[in-house]
DNA sequence: CCGAGACTAGACAGACCGGTCTGGTATAGT
DNA sequence: ACTATACCAGACCGGTCTGTCTAGTCTCGG
């Protein structure tokens, strides 16, 4: 359960770490295998042992964010009993990502963006955004929405747009409005 | 005024029909310079005393789809009188272009997700972003909303998202519901 | 007729790409 | 003590990248 050290961590940890650093910061693409072993101090032969091609390596770094985000969205619900506070608390973990002083947007919108189709990438964003839609679905029909669908639907469309303007805006500030209309989308939906 | 035929357009002209297919298509990084003179049908020497570099190129991509848009919303615009009708009217243009069949997501969102920081394709995104923010600021003003700034970022937050959406949910139809949500946060902020 | 300007074709440079392979080391299980 | 495993360092391969440069063609104004 605790963190281990930097030195006990495995080459594959390592190299996820190493990955997540400089592929969220500097794009995919414009990141080579080279820099990302150099990060993780490991052997390139380590890396393809571990993950088969670059393109793997992609796909597991999007997966662990993916369930990262997912983590730290489902404890932020579970402090809040009804359907519509657990809503706003989805909001409330993208605020704060959209705070932090390193964030440069959405992980899968850059990947993907980048993406060649066809590839892993691309099987990774849809099950994160596969998760996220459902979770707001869920979410919106237990809230009592006449159309579940139309609200969560909505609902992303926000939490996307947030992500773009806090990046391409330079405003940290983007949850915020996203949280206000979510909240009038909300009191719409379900009087 | 009438479209010149394929022939007789210029070099600069051939250049950047090819580097806004190529570009808009599979990303700017993805493409090489080779790609697109070949496309043009022009020799590499002319591409760079026509742009001088290809992060030049891409600016002038990325200046002239601002404009084509801008040419677009602002004649839709004109259609209408009320500043409420108006505002809709940006949303209509929106839903034609992300129902195109070869949709390939925000020009600006995708290019700023590969661009380097400092490159001139920021200054390109940041341009175009204001001008319609701008927009949406002013309308929003006419129509009398209580706090125009407010309701122009809620609305450029459904109109990214739902950029977004079209592309990563393989859904264009990502516009009706931002259409509905926008006309729902219209009510509330002029109520 | 002459020369300037715009253009084409393509070789070339230097860097970097993803990926493979060899060779060597350190450690742990039996 | 032997061996399997995991790892590191780095050479190497074929290919692609942006950008430069040479050399030759075409057109048009004077």
């Amino acid at each position: 359960m605790a963190a281990k050290s930097a030195e006990q961590l495995s080459a594959r940890e390592r190299l996820l770490a190493a990955a997540n650093e400089l592929f969220y910061e500097e794009g995919v693409n414009t990141v080579g295998i080279d820099r990302v072993i150099e990060r993780a101090g490991v052997a390139k032969a380590t890396l393809y042992s571990a993950f088969g091609s670059k393109d793997e390596l992609i796909r597991a770094y999007l997966e662990q964010r993916y369930q990262a985000r997912r983590e730290r969205t489902m404890r932020a619900l579970e402090k809040y009993e009804s359907p519509r506070e657990r809503l706003m608390a989805v909001f409330d973990t993208l605020a704060d990502s959209l705070s932090q002083p390193n964030y440069h947007g959405c992980a899968f919108v850059n990947a993907s963006a980048e993406a060649r189709p066809g590839s892993p990438i691309e099987t990774a964003v849809d099950g994160y955004r596969g998760w996220l839609r459902g979770l707001l679905t869920q979410l919106a029909q237990e809230a009592g929405a006449a159309d579940p669908q139309q609200l969560a639907w909505q609902l992303h469309l926000l939490y996307d747009g947030a992500s773009v303007s806090a990046r391409m805006d330079h405003d940290p500030g983007a949850a915020s409005p996203a949280r206000q209309a979510a909240e009038a989308l909300i009191s719409a939906a379900l009087g």
